[in-house]
DNA sequence: AAGTTTCACAACCGCCTAGGC
DNA sequence: GGCCTAGGCGGTTGTGAAACT
């Protein structure tokens, strides 16, 4: 794929935006709406990149954003969600209205994480010290000649922390994940499905249609996200007994 | 008061995927 | 099926403010 060229090589600005840079971008889009955000900017007469408009807009001058610190709810979900789905942060902001992907992050690394590792000192779990769940590479989620399909939210081993307690570096590619044969991940085979599916059932929920075979997989990322959102909202409501994830 | 370190968060970078041609 | 582009995502960096020495 060809690199489309840097915002510098093209003289555009890089940088904090100005209130006057914000004042015209909201209402160009209020105007225009925002349909090819690398029109956007030249039509605008804004001399920023498509790419950058489009992060100013969504993660700050949104109209639904929801400024200021987050509660206690907020946050609680936060740390579920991150327990269950790793460090899928527009997953996450999908579920806490206003909030976005970005911020939801920075309040990861800034907060939550502290917290949880507090947390966990304070209980004196020294056999389970606390364990950040790693992010998996999507790329890697995918199934690999229907083997099976790596959870999103697989667990280091305590090994995988230095003795001073400092975190090693995340498993965030391939060749590391390859690397560290100490890391395990549980998997969400067929019969995580299989096992959903028929604990549906037996509660009574109308039986439901699969859109992928459970001995082909899935076909992208997405269909994990929805499928997986779709039954944790089942369960939730109706009080199923899921299988371990 | 000045210098240094730490913190918080906005913004950028690089990669991936979907979709059009 | 391959190429290209736009949009989206997660990781990382840059920078101003606050806290500390």
């Amino acid at each position: 794929m060809v690199r489309a060229p840097c915002c510098e090589k093209m003289g555009l600005k890089k940088g904090p935006w100005t209130p006057e840079e914000d004042q015209i971008l909201i209402s160009y889009i209020q105007k225009y709406g925002h349909g090819n955000w690398r029109a956007l900017p030249k039509q605008a007469g804004l001399l920023r990149c498509g790419k950058s408009c489009r992060l100013r807009w969504t993660n700050y001058l949104r109209p639904d954003i929801k400024r200021g610190n987050f509660t206690k709810e907020e946050e609680d979900t936060i740390i579920k969600l991150h327990e269950m789905l790793g460090n899928r942060w527009s997953t996450i902001a999908a579920r806490l209205p206003g909030r976005t992907d970005n911020e939801i992050k920075n309040v990861w690394h800034t907060h939550l994480k502290k917290k949880l590792k507090q947390k966990h000192t304070s209980l004196d779990i020294k056999t389970q010290p606390y364990s950040e769940p790693v992010s998996y590479p999507t790329h890697l989620m995918k199934m690999e000649n229907n083997q099976g399909l790596a959870s999103v939210s697989p667990q280091r081993s305590s090994s995988d922390f230095s003795s001073t307690g400092t975190e090693s570096s995340v498993v965030t590619t391939s060749e590391n994940f390859n690397k560290d044969s100490s890391v395990t991940f549980p998997e969400i085979d067929e019969s995580f499905w299989s096992e959903t599916l028929s604990s549906a059932k037996n509660s009574g929920m109308p039986e439901l249609q699969l859109p992928f075979s459970l001995d082909s997989g899935f076909s992208n990322n997405k269909d994990i996200d929805f499928w997986y959102d779709l039954f944790i909202k089942a369960g939730d409501s109706l009080s199923l007994d899921l299988p371990e994830f």
